[in-house]
DNA sequence: AGTCTTGTTGATATATACTATCATTCACGT
DNA sequence: ACGTGAATGATAGTATATATCAACAAGACT
């Protein structure tokens, strides 16, 4: 543990300080702007954010990191596997704490709001789709969308949907 | 049928005569760049096409449409339910032909490949989350990525992926 | 076939998401 | 405390996509 994350840690919420703690674990130093996007992170861990929410949320405090440490340090974290890309329908690009077992995502269109579930059961579709058309089949990316309880009481349109 | 159109069906592939008779009788001129862009849409019918890649086909052949008139033939497309945009894993927004039922897609990450499938086996997850989280499901998004039957032969590298 | 009308085009500018460059700064091991 | 290299911010650049608008042409009408 660095004297700098040291001094840092009794004023930083737990998830904040495990993220750092595996930023310097893998060699990379925690810096002052790195930790403002962790704290920036930390603060949506329950639902997703994209970039551009964090950006807001690290100006509204008059923190010091610009634009592009934001995006490098959302990209050292995916790297790391500390945080994952997930895809929207139309917003495309946001991002959530990863999973430790492999999951995937159920998003309120509304608010961004945020559910993970790990069983999609796909194996067999995935299984008789190998055999059938001679894909070697190494990822799949399932995604679920519609209102969070919060947004279907407060009586938010739902986005048409195919299911 | 119009006579511009008539003039050209002779010579024209069935898919953008289908796509041209749509785009008329929704009421949209069936114009030449427009029909160059049909003519790079039906080039890759078989697979995925992003716009990018309609725009050197176009190019290639020495075809007018410039890219403004690229991207809003595909967006007229999409919002006449001719063309669907999906979803890669990195390369995110790619597009292809949309499919008389309801369906997913299984895409080669090496080549863009494409097979359809229409049963995902989702509906027991999606009614359990339901039940269990409270959410409005109302759009589920699955992709399955791999390497097709030709890139696997040709040794393709694949894409670490989650099962 | 010629004319009219209105939807469409291409050039240009603009917006947004993201990356490359590089001089300056600062975290961290010593 | 110091030295070094990694990280930062400012800036410019790339990619994707959309807004504007004068010029154009598809299709209807005669
Ligand atoms: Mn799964
Ligand atoms: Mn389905
Ligand atoms: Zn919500
Ligand atoms: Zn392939």
């Amino acid at each position: 543990m660095s004297r700098y994350l040291a001094l840092r840690r009794a004023m930083l919420p737990t998830t904040v300080v495990d993220l750092a703690e595996q930023v310097a674990a893998a060699g990379y130093k925690v810096t002052g702007p790195r930790l403002a996007v962790l704290r920036a992170i930390a603060a949506c861990a329950e639902s997703s954010f994209s970039v551009h929410e964090l950006e807001q949320w690290v100006q509204a405090r008059g923190e010091s990191p610009g634009v592009a440490s934001i995006f490098r340090t959302v990209r050292l974290l995916c790297t790391l596997n500390l945080v994952e890309r997930i895809h929207g329908i139309e917003d495309c690009h946001r991002y959530c704490l990863t999973n430790e077992r492999h999951g995937h995502h159920l998003m309120c269109t509304q608010c961004g709001a945020l559910e993970r579930f790990n069983n999609c059961g796909m194996q067999p579709a995935i299984r008789h789709l190998e055999r059938q058309t001679g894909f070697q089949i190494t990822a799949h990316l399932v995604g679920l969308f519609g209102l969070c309880p919060n947004c279907v009481r407060a009586g938010a349109p739902s986005l048409p949907g195919r299911t």
